[in-house]
DNA sequence: CAACTTACTTACTAATCAGTAAGTAAAAGT
DNA sequence: ACTTTTACTTACTGATTAGTAAGTAAGTTG
């Protein structure tokens, strides 16, 4: 693999697939792209993808190692974990905020839950870890947020934590079926409820 | 068309395609059953399907529509809209339940979201459309329980039924990737804050 | 009884799919 | 300078896809 900066201007041919391949999944699903369109849209030959990723069930698992990757960097990242619970509460809202921004991206999880059985098996055991761990984050956060007097909510933060991501990755797929208002309007409720 | 008894124990031709359909939809997704599948499992050839169903767009579209026609139906049935609005909700929630005991099976929103800008037009319409009308029938039930004391929420009753639903959207996607647990976890928290 | 309709099957097409094998040009390593 | 590795292209396979056209047997209707 080739010595890459890790400011480069043009990322190196694996990661414009990861990129392209990502683009796809969160827009259109993941069985609704193949390595034909990737290659078109990125100049190559369909080999050339098998080249990096030898079969699509390479290419998925790898797509979903990576975001489990940027979770712990970006839940460790001192601009995140050095939040006050509220505020950290904010941030996890503003990610989902940004996918809305690209073309109404549902997030990873959104995307590859209606098609799981038909996965790889490694893709779904990577996935289960990816939600396992966001889910410990924020039942944390919120542990902290509810002790400390910025969050308020009824139950364990287990049980908050779970309810509160599913509604958002159900967001993001209302808001794809209509438009940005009802992501909105569901945010909204969540702050309206968890903000002391 | 056949006239077919009410109570048929043998359904005609055309709703067994649509019943296979709809179960390969809601258990793997649109784009990962083909007509050779549902001839296959039907004991009969592709073609057959295609009489019925020219297109697949048709068949997508048939499935959705008769979703809706399931939803006024049911939302009218003298068993529901008779209840009090709690035992409304209650009544909502066991359809989900229903649906996690079939195999875990999603919702026919959460099958179709992920890849809703891959869908025919007419499937998105009634999709929308779907969705639009049963958030309007749990808002009014929210509304209704709130006036009456014995449902309890902040915010607006189609604020709330907004949440919600998608909630219980996502929440059948979270025990498909997971299993069960999370999702009596994520609709005991719902009834533990709607319930007054 | 004849004509028509229904509900299929057989046989096909053209496109697309994931994946493989062999070749190649350039870069990197020794 | 020689060898190896990297990053592809070309050319292909076999499977699968949605969809069509023509034929057919049984049932329905006038």
């Amino acid at each position: 693999m080739s010595i890459q900066s890790s400011v480069a201007l043009i990322p190196d041919t694996r990661t414009r697939i990861l990129d392209l391949a990502e683009t796809l999944l969160l827009e259109r699903g993941f069985n609704a792209f193949s390595y034909q369109h990737l290659a078109r849209e990125l100049g190559m030959k369909p080999a050339a993808i098998h080249y990096h990723f030898p079969s699509k069930d390479d290419l998925g698992t790898a797509l979903v190692t990576r975001q489990l990757r940027r979770l712990r960097k970006w839940r460790d990242l001192p601009r995140v974990a050095d939040l006050p619970p509220n505020e950290q509460l904010e941030a996890l809202f503003a990610v989902y905020d940004n996918h809305l921004g690209h073309d109404r991206r549902v997030c990873l999880f959104g995307a590859l839950a209606a098609d799981f059985l038909t996965l790889p098996a490694p893709m779904q055991a990577e996935l289960r870890t990816f939600n396992r761990e966001l889910t410990e984050w924020l039942a944390q956060v919120l542990a902290v947020g509810r002790a400390t007097g910025t969050l308020r909510f009824l139950g364990s933060p287990a049980a908050k934590a779970a309810q509160v991501l599913t509604t958002l990755a159900g967001a993001l797929q209302v808001a794809r079926v209509h438009d940005e208002t009802p992501f909105q309007v569901i945010v909204g409720q969540l702050r309206l409820e968890l903000f002391a």
